[in-house]
DNA sequence: ACTATGCAAATGGCCTCGAG
DNA sequence: CTCGAGGCCATTTGCATAGT
């Protein structure tokens, strides 16, 4: 501990504050402490604190590393009884939230009382008289750390100094001052200046990254925390069984995921080559992930992930990643488990990514796959969250290469050509082949400009009359864009892909489209969608004869080099 | 409050190959 | 000949934030 002559401000240097947390073993005690050194809350608030400030840092959806809670003197003990906001760590706020699910929900059991105050005592009661009772713990502490003098105001001393010095590395002395006045409720600068008295005093070595280190030190019980809390049986809820990983029997009888229907030409995901290389349940974990984005997929209509997404996981990331594994744990001689994959593992995998020969960019796209993957499980509780470095593959967006478009010979042949094809087609009759198909396909979008994908999703209803026109149609296409954060299943404006408005002669080849291939939509997988069609028309009689499917890229991609 | 900008994630596109 | 799988790359979109 380091004390200024001309002050009576005395704080703990940033290996004191770690040594005092490493000193602690009770583990609400060291979180008492720990949010005491990251927000400089007074002893009465600490005792006071609500319950209902803590929240799950996942729902925190804005990314920032520290959590803006609101105190309000109607909830808790402030002085002054003057509201403000406090700034709690990302990690401290996830131990607090552990610390609610687990610790805490044991004591408030013993007493059989709710409580509204966040610590509670090892016989479930609130710390009484404003926390008096953090003293004695905080000496024990600090006796067993071999800190001569302390007390709890110290704690809040010293994440004053330590975050007015911390900032005053990147912002101007007044920011800084005026900053940490807000975070403490002083009500005036005046206060807080008392603080750079300390400065001056305190060497630099002592000072930097003075909360990522008390951070750091008590991540392994938040870790820890973490295990026995997953390892609790799962709360009720619906999807609980869905969620829980059935490891005994690996490898499993099912090793493929199915995607529901889609415009991509991927319907399976097989795993089956990925078991029985020592790392099984990493498989199997990535497995059932991808199976519950599948079944997401197909339930919310495609607006969480699209299952072109889906796959690309699958054969963008995880054909990555999997034989990785299997060559970690071939390294370790032994079979890899779920907690292997940290973040070193995952630094390792970017290493492993870098030294491949394949381009940066698609180093980032198999890094991204996989992480999306592993965020999932993650979410599930299956392994570790917060393993991912920041980016590690920065500026990858570099130069882009634009398509021309087709000039206005090019585009008045193509043209030629369609109307040529189309007419030929308006002369048939019965349901219309894969290639009739990709004819009317790129008339509408020649005559629309609408987009290929939306274009093979467009729905049966999706031509509407006009409202203004009487001559003319509106076709609606819908995007499929969308995280989980919002999952609709009605149609919303802002999931339609376009509007455009058309002409009759699209609407005369919708129309077409609609009644020639209907009695083949009706008996198909894929009825909503208008461009379907029966997969190898009237031949091959092996295992595919008589499928059903939309129009597929590949039909539609052979077919437009056809006509070039 | 609004716009421009930069970054990461999501998604689309195209090629090749093997099986039926 | 068609389809889906495998693989690589490019472009678009969403988000956060700095700047006005």
């Amino acid at each position: 501990m380091l004390r200024t002559p001309r002050t009576v401000i005395r704080v703990l240097s940033k290996h004191q504050s770690v040594d005092l947390l490493n000193a602690t073993t009770n583990p609400t005690h060291k979180l008492i402490m720990r949010l005491a050194l990251t927000t400089g809350l007074r002893r009465e608030e600490l005792a006071t604190f609500p319950l209902k400030y803590v929240i799950d840092p996942v729902m925190y959806t804005k990314h920032r590393s520290f959590i803006r809670i609101n105190l309000d003197p109607r909830d808790m003990t402030i002085k002054r009884n003057q509201p403000r906001g406090i700034d709690v760590p990302r990690t401290v706020m996830e131990a607090l939230w552990q610390y609610v699910l687990n610790r805490r929900h044991q004591h408030e059991n013993i007493s059989g009382q709710r409580q509204s105050v966040l610590f509670l005592t090892e016989s479930g009661q609130p710390y009484a008289n404003d926390g008096a009772a953090f003293l004695g713990l905080v000496k024990k502490a600090g006796a067993a750390a071999g800190i001569p003098y302390i007390n709890v105001h110290i704690l809040r001393h010293t994440y004053a100094t330590h975050t007015l010095y911390a900032m005053m590395q990147s912002k101007a002395q007044t920011h800084a001052l005026l900053y940490v006045r807000d975070r403490l409720g002083h009500a005036s600068v005046t206060s807080t200046e008392k603080y750079l008295h300390c400065l001056s005093e305190l060497e630099d070595a002592l000072m930097n990254d003075y909360q990522s280190e008390i951070d750091l030190i008590s991540r392994g019980d938040w870790q820890c925390l973490e295990k026995n809390f997953n390892r609790q049986p799962p709360a009720p809820g619906k999807d609980a069984s869905d969620k829980t990983l059935e490891l005994t029997s690996l490898p499993p009888a099912q090793m493929v995921v199915s995607l529901p229907e889609n415009a991509t030409g991927r319907r399976n995901l097989d795993f089956a080559k990925h078991y029985g290389n020592g790392c099984d349940v990493v498989v199997y974990a990535t497995q059932r992930a991808l199976d519950l984005m599948a079944r997401a997929c197909a339930e919310s209509d495609g607006k969480t992930l699209s299952a072109a997404t889906i796959a690309r996981y699958h054969q963008n990331g995880l054909s990555a990643f999997l034989p990785f594994c299997a060559t970690m744990s071939a390294a370790l001689k032994r079979e890899l488990r779920l907690d292997d994959i940290d973040r070193q593992f995952i630094d390792q995998f970017i290493a492993h990514l870098r030294q491949s020969d394949v381009r940066l960019s698609s180093q980032k796209v198999r890094y991204a796959t996989t992480k999306a993957v592993l965020a999932a499980m993650g979410e599930s509780g299956w392994i570790a969250k917060d393993i991912f470095p920041r980016n590690p593959f920065p500026n990858s967006n570099r130069s882009m290469k634009g398509q021309t478009a087709l000039s206005e010979p090019e585009r008045r042949s193509v043209l030629q050509a369609l109307k040529t094809d189309m007419r030929a087609i308006i002369k048939g009759s019965g349901s219309l082949t894969s290639e009739e198909l990709a004819v009317c396909l790129l008339a509408i979008a020649a005559r629309t400009g609408i987009n290929p994908t939306p274009a093979l999703e467009l729905l049966t209803d999706c031509l509407q009359p006009h409202p203004i026109k009487s001559d003319r149609y509106v076709l609606v296409s819908f995007k499929r864009r969308g995280n989980a954060t919002h999952i609709q299943s009605l149609r919303r404006a802002a999931d339609v892909e376009s509007m455009v408005s058309a002409l009759p002669d699209v609407a005369r080849i919708i129309d077409l489209v609609r009644e020639r291939n209907d009695t083949i939509r009706q008996s198909s997988n894929s009825r909503r969608f208008c461009l379907s069609t029966r997969a190898y028309p009237g031949k091959t009689p092996g295992k595919w004869a008589g499928w059903l499917n939309t129009l597929s890229p590949a039909a539609l991609r052979r077919f437009s080099t056809g006509i070039r």
